[in-house]
DNA sequence: GCCTGCGGGCGCC
DNA sequence: GGCGCCCGCAGGC
């Protein structure tokens, strides 16, 4: 991404006012600066699939978040497909204090108990992000590069509340055919808010919508809890078209076309005519007070290739097994359910640089024995984009420069010296073909 | 109940 | 002073 070309820092006294931006990127990592539209409503809500809690660092400017870190299985267990548990830790100290503790979900799991992995991917410290919002854009900057896999989706464990809330079920594709439908439910709004954003936005003169970052879309109409249908991939979304802004003549035309979608999901169907009215205890799945003993040796059997929804509704098939590989791909309906957890991936990862400057800290390794890591570079989608136009805002100043006066600018006043540029590196989904 | 943002306060460097 | 972190509070969902 932008790191290497652009030369703002989010502690400047101001920033460049850029005409182009970047795509939203829910996971970004490493030490990556992106630049926001506006109206890009997840960098209005400094959304991170990574769970990120706010940090007070009494600069009422710029709003600071640190990283939680996962929560895993203290007997660091195996999923069916072979990946590791590593559930989304609650933003709040009291709910993460009640999650600790708790015994491994994985049925598989023998004693395991949760616990939180703590992030100390920025110098031993962790990984942070900083939001800073202007008037013609939000930038984001994250110092740090993660050190643990990715947590769930931010929308498993919300999809889980709701269910466990909701009223009790049996049948594990009932299960997942409502948590599809939770999930669709919430990109659905997301994305009305989006297209709606979209006309506001033309109307009022704001900068573009934001592309979705995820590669999914709703395919139904279904009723969160009538859902017959699954995720699938999504059909790419039209390119924004510049000339909706009209008030920006110098900005915004440059607003990328979406990043490729990322391959395919499988077509996943459920056979949901299982009885709804049938009992189910979510906790049997979530939270197991006694982890079921494992009937063959873990290590070596729960490496074999992931249990496919056709196996799922094979009667052969182990449900929360397949409940599991879903859990982890699909809960949320965000990134994370596209690129599998890290540790699905071989040793080849090379951890990237640290930023620190304090080498001598021991990075820690969430499964050392296995390196199991991956591309901690930026946000995934993140088009290269060019810049036009730049503006310098010392925390809502604005003084307008463009590239042709740039060239004389003697920067005596806003800190800024050299050519912008967002572009970051085109992340490559290398999880994909593992899907 | 939980998420989120804000802000006071403390300790360390 | 900068930073990390804890805590409590309040608004919102």
């Amino acid at each position: 991404m932008s790191e290497g070309q652009s030369e703002w820092d989010i502690n400047d006294a101001v920033v460049p006012r850029v005409s182009s931006f970047d795509s939203f990127g829910e996971w970004c990592d490493g030490h990556v600066r992106r630049v926001y539209p506006p109206g890009c409503e997840e960098a209005r809500r400094h959304a991170s699939g990574w769970a990120m809690r706010n940090t007070n660092n009494h600069n009422v400017h710029i709003l600071k978040k640190s990283c939680l870190g996962v929560l895993v299985c203290s007997a660091r267990c195996r999923l069916p497909d072979g990946s590791r548990v590593h559930l989304r830790p609650a933003i709040c100290d009291k709910a993460r204090k009640k999650q600790q503790g708790k015994p491994c979900p994985n049925r598989l799991c023998n004693g395991g108990r949760l616990e939180v992995q703590p992030c100390r991917g920025h110098c031993g410290y962790p990984v942070t992000h900083f939001w800073r919002h202007t008037e013609h854009a939000i930038f984001f900057q994250a110092k740090g590069a993660h050190d643990h896999p990715r947590p769930e989706a931010k929308g498993a464990s919300e999809v889980r509340r709701s269910i466990g809330a909701g009223r009790r079920v049996r049948g594990l594709a009932l299960l997942l055919a409502r948590e599809a439908a939770i999930a669709d439910k919430m990109l659905t709004g997301k994305q009305e808010k989006q297209m709606s954003q979209k006309i506001v936005t033309t109307t009022h003169l704001q900068p573009p919508p934001l592309i979705p970052d995820n590669q999914r879309v709703l395919t139904c109409a279904c009723g969160p809890f009538e859902c017959t249908c699954r995720w699938r991939a999504e059909v790419p979304v039209e390119p924004y078209v510049a000339n909706t802004w009209p008030a920006e003549p110098q900005g915004y035309a440059t607003y990328p076309a979406p990043a490729p979608p990322a391959p395919t999901l499988q077509q996943q169907t459920y056979d949901t005519s299982l009885p709804a009215d049938d009992i189910f205890h979510p906790e049997e799945i979530f939270q197991l007070d006694q982890p079921i003993r494992l009937d063959f040796p873990m290590e070596e059997t729960t490496l074999e290739s992931p249990p496919t929804f056709a196996d799922l509704n094979n009667d052969n098939s182990r449900p929360e097994e397949a409940y599991w590989l879903d859990w982890q791909r699909a809960a949320g309906g965000s990134e994370s359910s596209e690129t599998p957890s890290p540790e699905l991936f071989g040793n080849g990862y090379q951890h990237p640089e640290n930023f620190c400057e304090q080498q001598s800290y021991p990075h820690q390794m969430y499964y050392p024995e296995e390196a199991q890591y991956y591309p901690a570079e930026s946000c995934r989608e993140s088009p290269v984009m060019d810049m036009q136009e730049q503006r310098f805002y010392r925390y809502g100043q604005d003084c307008a420069q463009n590239n042709m006066d740039m060239q004389a600018w003697q920067y005596s006043d806003c800190a800024f010296a050299s050519h912008f540029d967002v572009q970051h590196t085109q992340g490559v989904n290398n999880f994909g073909g593992l899907l």
